[in-house]
RNA sequence: GGUGGAGUGGCCGAGAGGCGAGGCUCAGGACUGCAAAUCCUGCCACACGGGUUCAAAUCCCGUCUCCACCUCCA
């Protein structure tokens, strides 16, 4: 039996997850800034925490996992200016659409889901003691920064000397000491929200608010931190220095996502709205997306394509026709099992394209069991690939992708049976004509018919969605 | 300039010294009244040039191309 091993951005090696705290993890992943609508570059992001977490609860740890949500920013301040509303009101608006993207996709949400306009408080009480130990200054403009040159070690997560970067281009007139500090609070202009701190009114910087939630919700040192790979530099680096530098240990792994381009570029707002969530799922299921974005391992890049999504759809209705088909053969419910293979290939740096290779060759094995009427190899198959989906968060039968309404399948289920009644009539007098027409008419209403061994059966076709 | 990542079959996408992952597409076959579904078979790939080795997609050296980060970023 394997026991899970991560890789780890610090050691940039994968080394075995030994929790702080047996039988408990705790995580903390840089959440959204809210100030647009989601893309699946940031879903993809939560999506791949998301496994992990689902991954460790399996494994039995308790898990405490913490996901933000950065409602003050820049770009909030620019774009609900733009858009003739409160800054508040507008992170609101995409606060709300990140949680319905994460719901359409199955990404559960987080124990908790701090905003940092909630913690002021303690941003303060760590710049207090930022400054008190020397490390951070307010020169006089309500600005508070991060003294770089102060620190025991600085960039020892992206392994760069603080001489061999490029210069931050701050020019003659500006506070800081050295170009290379970076700002924990930013004093405000006219008309800009603020809170009062004792070195004057403002609004925290990014790096700040991530120390101070982590502090409150997961103590001084906790298991992972997650991000996309883009936070390694200055994001993750600064949180470090301010958490590490008033002695707190802080993360022990360090885990970050790939991206997911488009075009062979990272995804930015010059391409178009095309790849946001909500544009996707009106071709796609959230389950059909949820498996193409977490098909690829972590820590690869994905180029997004409308014919490699495609191809998940369509791989991944194999997969649930085949479930579907095997509890109407086997008449109960699914019983979701992990397979020795299954176990060790998530605890290889969840090694998720190992797993669907195991899922297409259970399909398999099923399939042909389904053709011997071999209900013991039925059942195993399936009950493992239940098991597997269920950790990646595609499980068909999960409610959470339960469609809304009333169930009306009993109902649809008879008057399907009705007109497939009249096909066999028509089949066994070998009138085939009529019974084309019947099938036909039932495609063009979405449904569709297979005639197995065990008699028809219906489905709910794919249809064209491009 | 600094720090990383990548180049695999028609497409997507794993692997990381030796038995050609898997998916999608396509072609052929079995089954079928015909379809569909399913199964079987085929399409034997690792950017380029050297080297190490009994053996290299995998290790080493060099070259080319692409991408990311270097104070807005998932």
């Amino acid at each position: 039996m394997s026991s899970l091993a991560l890789y780890n951005t610090m050691t940039r090696e994968i080394s075995s997850f030994v929790p702080l705290k047996p039988g408990q993890a705790s995580l903390y992943l840089c959440g959204a800034t809210v100030q647009g609508s989601p893309h699946i570059g940031h879903i993809r992001s939560g999506l791949n925490f998301d496994i992990l977490r689902r991954w460790l609860e399996k494994s039995g740890l308790e898990v405490t996992f913490i996901r933000n949500v950065t409602d003050i920013d820049d770009k909030i301040l620019q774009k609900a200016a733009i858009e003739q509303i409160p800054w508040w009101a507008l992170a609101a608006k995409y606060e709300r659409e990140f949680s319905q993207s994460y719901a359409a996709l199955n990404v559960a949400p987080p124990t908790y889901e701090p905003r940092a306009t909630g913690h002021i408080t303690q941003m303060v009480e760590l710049m207090t003691l930022l400054i008190d130990k020397g490390l951070a200054y307010a020169p006089g403009n309500a600005d508070v920064y991060m003294e770089v040159s102060k620190l025991d070690s600085y960039l020892s997560l992206s392994h760069q000397r603080v001489e061999d970067l490029q210069s931050a281009g701050d020019g003659a007139g500006s506070y800081k000491r050295s170009p290379h500090d970076f700002a924990l609070w930013k004093g405000a202009k006219a008309g800009e929200p603020a809170w009062s701190t004792p070195w004057g009114s403002g609004r925290p910087g990014w790096h700040l608010e991530c120390s101070a939630m982590i502090h409150t919700y997961l103590g001084e040192a906790f298991d992972i931190h997650g991000g996309g790979l883009d936070l390694i530099f200055p994001h993750h680096e600064n949180e470090i220095a301010q958490s590490q530098g008033v002695g707190w240990p802080f993360a022990n792994i360090w885990m970050h996502n790939a991206w997911v381009t488009a075009a062979g570029e990272k995804m930015g707002k010059s391409l178009g709205n095309s790849l946001q969530v909500k544009a996707l799922l009106k071709k796609v299921r959230g389950i059909e997306l949820r498996w193409y974005l977490g098909g690829a391992h972590y820590r690869s890049m994905m180029e997004f394509s409308q014919v490699a999504l495609d191809d998940a759809v369509t791989s991944f209705r194999r997969i649930e026709n085949f479930l579907n088909r095997s509890v109407e053969i086997l008449g109960h419910q699914l019983v979701p099992t992990l397979s020795p293979d299954f176990v060790d290939a998530m605890n290889n740096d969840l090694a998720v394209p190992v797993v669907l290779a195991q899922i297409s060759e259970n399909m398999r094995i099923g399939n042909i069991a389904i053709a011997a009427d071999d209900r013991g190899k039925i059942e195993s198959s399936a009950n493992e690939i239940r098991g597997a989906l269920e950790v990646l968060g595609c499980d068909p039968f999960d409610p959470a992708f339960a469609k809304d309404g009333a169930d009306l399948s009993p109902a649809l289920d008879g008057v399907i049976g009705i007109a497939l009644a009249q096909r066999q009539a028509a089949r066994d007098r070998k009138d085939f004509a009529v019974s084309d027409e019947i099938r036909d008419g039932l495609a063009d209403l979405g449904i569709a018919i297979e005639d197995t061994s065990q008699g028809p059966r219906w489905s709910f076709s794919p249809t064209e969605k491009w």
